[in-house]
DNA sequence: GCATACTATGCGGGTAGGCAAATAGCTCTA
DNA sequence: TAGAGCTATTTGCCTACCCGCATAGTATGC
């Protein structure tokens, strides 16, 4: 953590502070369908990136662009094995963001799908 | 768990099964600033209509659409007082939701600003 | 060193969703 | 029942971002 290692910091406390704005980015990360299905795909075993792009079945350079995002945003951390890359996730919190979220969104599954903001793929 | 009232079903949990696509919109909802920081502000306190209008400094209609969004969401519940349209969060869980988000983005912070996929406001 | 996986980058097009401004609708006071 | 205050909806514009396709780059194996 980053945070601990603050002594003297003119914040209390880093984790509350970070600005709102890096916290959206970090959300819309898991906003696109594609990138959080990658995500629970790696969360669940380690994963190749070819075992990722017919998991979901788009292109291979869309599938490494969000990769790269994904771990850009801490989500997710590559390694080399031989000739291919292997994604897995480090962090614990990770799978428990993801989990309280799938909860949270089921129980508003129905009220959610009449949010003409974020309107559903088969609802238009 | 629901699981429990499914006799046959082919899932095994509802709440495991819901739909990424849903899950995805619902981390939509936060992935936008101006969202995020209403709810926030919403989650800090009471809050009605006017003081988020002033407090993010947007036009009114366009808050009315972001803070229907997030009622939509789950996120919050709206309640009326007088003339005045209060809102607040009701689910513990939301609480917990963003401060998981803000430990893990504020740890991540200096990654997630060279995501190019998600660039930020100040960082063209 | 060369060939062959495997992965990343650039380009162009289409859609989603952000914004302000104008306006309609609803709710309480007088 | 007016009238004033508060909230929601509509319109139009513009930017962000997702996609496939083509291609460039890089690491590994022979």
């Amino acid at each position: 953590m980053t945070s601990t290692t603050a002594p003297a910091a003119p914040v209390p406390d880093a984790a509350a502070c970070t600005h709102t704005d890096t916290v959206a980015r970090f959300f819309r990360a898991l906003s696109d369908p594609t990138r959080l299905r990658l995500l629970e795909f790696v969360l669940a075993a380690e994963r190749t990136s070819a075992e990722c792009v017919e998991h979901v079945g788009i292109s291979q350079p869309r599938v490494s662009v969000h990769l790269t995002c994904l771990v850009d945003c801490g989500y997710v951390t590559a390694r080399r094995d031989g000739r291919k890359l292997v994604y897995s996730v480090g962090d614990p919190r990770v799978a428990d963001l993801v989990v309280l979220a799938r909860a949270l969104a089921a129980d508003n599954a129905s009220a959610l799908d009449c949010c003409p903001l974020i309107p559903s793929a088969d609802r238009p």
